[in-house]
DNA sequence: CCCGTGACATCGG
DNA sequence: TCCGATGCCACGG
C-alpha cells in the first residue's frame, strides 16, 4: 500500500508524458481521479517542488494555451522548449489534434 | 492554527 | 454565443 496523494499521482502523471507530446491540467485532473481538481493541478505545478524534475512545460491548457511557466521568460521559454521537442503549435497554441498525449501509451 | 490563494475546467442563464 | 460563477488540493504567511 502506498499513499500517494493528489499532487504526487499529478507529478507521477506529468513524469509519463513522452516526448513530443502534451497534456492539460484537466486531463492530469481526470486521470487522477479528480475530474474537478484540474484548477488544484495548476496549483500544485506552480509551487512545483520538483521542478527541473517535473516537465511542466508538456502540460498546456485544454484550449492549447500555454500557461503559466515560471522558469525563463515564461511563455515564450515554454513554447521554445515544446517546440524542440517536437510538439506541433498552431499560432500560440498547441496543436492537441496531433500533440495531445492520449492517456496510456 | 486559520485564511487566502493559484499554471484550469465545466455548467447554467 | 458570450459572460459569470463555482469546484478542487495543497501550500504560504
Amino acid at each position: 500500500m502506498k499513499i500517494i496523494i493528489f499532487k504526487e499521482k499529478i507529478y507521477s502523471l506529468t513524469n509519463q508524458i513522452p516526448k513530443g507530446k502534451v497534456a492539460t491540467y484537466g486531463q492530469l485532473a481526470r486521470l487522477g481521479g479528480k475530474p474537478k481538481a484540474a484548477r488544484a493541478v495548476g496549483g500544485f505545478m506552480r509551487t512545483n517542488p520538483n521542478a527541473p524534475h517535473t516537465p511542466c512545460h508538456r502540460v498546456v491548457a485544454k484550449d492549447g494555451s500555454l500557461t503559466g511557466y515560471s522558469a525563463g521568460n515564461g511563455i515564450s521559454t515554454k513554447k521554445t522548449l515544446l517546440l524542440k521537442e517536437g510538439v506541433i503549435f498552431r499560432g500560440e497554441k498547441v496543436d492537441l489534434e496531433k500533440s495531445l498525449w492520449v492517456g496510456v501509451v
